[in-house]
RNA sequence: GCCCCGGUGGCCAAGCGGUAAGGCAACUGCCUCGUACGCAGUAAAUCGCGGGUUCAAAUCCCGUCCGGGGCUCCA
């Protein structure tokens, strides 16, 4: 329309009109009265799509090359068919399409909500669903420490007209969210990098004092296409947790990036996520590389499919994401660790090294992958479980209520709530079903909500002072005196954090949220 | 953002042009109960929202919002 009058057209971006009759009616505020720049648009680099190539790397260190058009023919994937999978999600988009068990899941478990007075893709959680939520906060917290990284905290907010926030976002496909003001445009962050960078650009750092750790946890907003937009899967808005490693050179990167490899596997594990290995690394390092990343795999006993790029074409030359396949073919990156070699000179992150001159560093870039995202991973295996007949549950630390326990008649709610403070005290959270309805209900309602230790108690368990306990991981009926019980929980949640209960110890007590 | 599908009490849902079934949950009462649903009763629905067609709309049409799938995207 505009070309054909002589105007040079860049592009028409959607949501403003292409073809409209102007009768200049609008206020100058308006939405629709806005100054669109070419310039803006034509620093999008237009990549060049050099075709990558692909293969499985087993842990014992054979090579199967594979075709994503004939990848029947890579015959050693039969044996992981959680990592063909994969393949096929992730790199052909092939699943059955159907919706992911999570989203049902998060609601009937109380956990997390839909919120439409806000935008797509920002949720509320429920006090157990919070929980949950601060509870792999802190387990994020643990797994920076135990890195030695420093926790920092930068703003949520940053001025576009800012030259480095500007060229950040604009790499970004315009998915940031803007908020304008009358005097300036403000991006909110939808990754660490702007407010940690420009910390970095600021600190003085020796080659003795390297590598320099640096972790933050903290929302992000992404403006993801609203088609794009799945339940925990993908969000707007998520909670980030990051480390960034500045090292002097390759050889303390790939040290550092393998000590980030096996904790960000310890993470997985504590969430009892079966995940897959993907590698993505510039070809040539893989060819003078191939053994390093054969170490990692082998310390996972993992095979990992691997993405060979003909040259760089992003700012890293290696990097590997551990991948969630879910209970209907689907994926998502959980945790990634990106080995960058030349942002630090670009952004002006440097070092001063034996020499006394400022060099620029290598930085490892990493995510321990979204904490929704985590909660997301979890459902979906808990399903993958219940599919294969195993009763679906969180892990132990993880789960709401630990122990319940059913007095048979009210007049054993007395001794009920006496060894509930003895557990109590021991942090493990137990509640007690203290409603007027019959064991059997009771007992039914507990399973419903994957609680996986219930006890029944009733006459029998006070004369005797013996606790049957119904374990759901097992579906046994097991007798434990009440200190075997403690202890059996303390060694099966060893090392994770803790919270006391989000609600009410008695059930009678707790407001529904979601009633289902 | 585009295309397809969906939205009915707190939750799950039947109805698909004649004026809102049923189940679960909740509440009240009874039952005091031993390992997945005791019995009875009560209350609870602007049929997502707005507009249109019709004597009549939850049902048909248009718009819009929300959700799911697909496309695209995932620096």
């Amino acid at each position: 329309m505009l070309k054909e009058k002589d105007f040079n057209v860049a592009r028409a971006p959607f949501g403003y009109y292409k073809t409209f009759e102007i009768k200049c009616k609008g206020h100058p505020l308006s939405e629709l009265s806005r100054t669109i720049l070419p310039e803006e648009v034509a620093e999008k680099e237009e990549e060049e799509k050099a075709p990558s190539e692909y293969l499985v790397l087993a842990h014992e260190g054979e090579e199967h090359f594979l075709k994503l058009d004939k990848i029947e023919d890579c015959k050693i994937l039969d044996k992981y068919p959680l990592l063909k999978q994969f393949i096929l999600s992730e790199e052909l988009g092939i699943r059955p399409g159907e919706e992911p068990s999570h989203i049902k899941l998060m609601r009937k478990l109380e956990l997390v909500d839909y919120e439409p007075a806000s935008d797509v893709g920002h949720f509320r959680f429920y006090p157990n669903g919070t929980l949950i939520k601060t509870l792999l906060e802190e387990l994020a917290l643990e797994i920076a420490a135990s890195l030695g990284a420093s926790r920092i905290e930068t703003p949520l907010l940053y001025r576009f007209d800012e030259p480095d926030i500007r060229e950040q976002a604009l790499k970004f496909h315009q998915k940031d969210y803007k908020l304008k003001l009358p005097n300036r445009t403000l991006l909110l962050r939808f990754a660490g990098d702007f407010g940690l960078f420009r910390m970095m650009k600021d600190v003085v750092m020796s080659y003795k004092q390297m590598p320099v750790r640096i972790f933050e946890i903290s929302p992000s907003f992404r403006l993801e296409q609203s088609g794009e937009c799945v339940g925990l899967k993908r969000l707007r808005a998520f909670t980030m947790p990051d480390v960034h490693c500045f090292c002097k050179d390759l050889n303390e990167a790939l040290k550092e990036y393998e000590i980030l490899f096996l904790s960000y596997n310890k993470i997985v594990n504590a969430m009892q996520i079966e995940y897959v290995v993907a590698f993505r690394l510039v070809k040539e390092f893989y060819q003078k590389n191939k053994h390093y990343i054969l170490k990692l795999l082998g310390e996972i006993k993992k095979p990992a499919l691997i993405e060979l790029l003909p040259k760089a074409k992003h700012y890293w030359i290696m990097k590997h994401e551990f991948q969630e396949v879910d209970s209907v073919g689907g994926n998502a990156q959980l945790s990634t660790v990106q080995l960058d070699i030349e942002d630090s000179e670009r952004y002006g992150i440097l070092y001063v090294d034996e020499n006394g001159e400022k060099k620029g560093c290598i930085i490892l870039h990493s995510s321990m992958g979204s904490i929704e995202r985590w909660i997301y991973a979890m459902l979906e295996e808990a399903t993958k479980k219940a599919k294969k007949g195993v009763a679906p549950m969180l892990p132990l630390w993880l789960a709401p209520t630990q122990v319940r326990l059913i007095p048979v008649k009210d007049e054993y709610l007395e001794y009920c709530q006496k060894i509930s403070d003895k557990i109590d005290r021991e942090n493990i959270r137990v509640d007690i079903d203290d409603r007027n309805q019959t064991v059997a209900k009771k007992i039914r309602d507990a399973e419903r909500h994957w609680v996986p230790l219930i006890v029944v108690i009733g006459e029998k368990e006070i004369n005797t002072n013996q606790l049957p306990v119904r374990i759901r991981e097992t579906r046994e009926l097991k007798t434990f005196g009440i200190e075997e019980l403690i202890s059996e929980i303390k060694r099966k949640t060893e090392n994770m954090p803790f919270r006391a209960l989000a609600l009410p110890k008695l059930l009678s007590k707790r407001p529904i949220f979601i009633s289902s």
